[in-house]
DNA sequence: GCGACAG
DNA sequence: ATCTTGTCGC
């Protein structure tokens, strides 16, 4: 029996705009922010964090952190923008209250178009928000056909039906793959060229590495609610 | 049929 | 995602 849920995803699939490779290439503007964001949970509640930097050179600026109840719905594979997606929506909207900060660019933990429905919680997230974004995972969802380069920067195409819908990035020498995707508003070629720009030294996308730690910290209770870590 | 299955 | 120390290697 098919879940109520994939038909929806079905639906709001039709409304994601990937571009195609080459057109609308983003550009940044001096003042242009780009976030990466991430969830920690503990018994209690969920922590989101959004590491900032500035789009048109990299820098970081700094890392905000919203406190959040728990998701009522339960984390399901296939279906991880239910579980997810409203807190990240939240701590935007909070970012831009308290920072009128609005983001030209958010990327997160999890697949965008690399989804059995191509409809991943990057997809979901661009929607609500009309606003560029790109997923980066670290396991895939559809596997990828061509081989892999063992070599830092190989890349193999994600294929869904004959459609490319992802890579698989070696990061690293000899590391296993992360899997990047475009969620809205950007094409995939576009997204493959951000990643690799913010990327940083580990398997592990940089501001991603980031989010991730300032919200492990805050889950520790070691930063409390809008704090900046900077 | 059975197992696997983003975070 | 989360529960968890030391340890091998670049």
């Amino acid at each position: 029996m098919k879940d109520e849920r994939d038909k929806e995803q079905e639906e709001l699939a039709n409304h994601v705009k990937i571009f195609p490779d080459g057109e609308f290439k983003l550009k940044f503007k001096d003042e242009d922010a780009v976030c990466s964001m991430d969830v920690a949970y503990t018994e209690d509640c969920a922590f989101v964090s959004c590491d900032i930097m500035r789009g048109k050179t990299g820098e970081w600026i700094n890392t905000f952190v919203t406190i959040h109840e728990l998701p009522t719905t339960p984390y399901q594979s296939g279906y991880f923008a239910y579980y997810e997606g409203p807190l990240l929506l939240e701590c935007l909207q909070v970012l831009n209250k308290r920072l009128k900060l609005t983001p030209a660019l958010v990327i997160l933990d999890g697949h965008g178009l690399a989804h059995p429905r191509k409809f991943g919680i990057a997809c979901w997230l661009g929607l609500k928000i009309n606003i560029p974004t790109i997923g980066v995972a670290k396991k895939p969802m559809i596997p990828h056909q061509m081989e892999l380069g063992n070599g830092k920067g190989s890349i193999a195409p994600l294929l869904l039906n004959d459609e490319v819908v992802g890579v698989a990035f070696r990061s690293n020498k000899g590391v296993k793959p992360i899997y990047i995707s475009p969620g809205h508003l950007i094409s995939l070629d576009a997204s493959i060229h951000w990643i690799k720009k913010f990327h940083g030294e580990y398997r592990i996308f940089e501001p991603i590495r980031r989010a991730d730690q300032a919200v492990r910290l805050a889950a520790k209770g070691e930063v409390g609610e809008y704090d900046l870590i900077d």
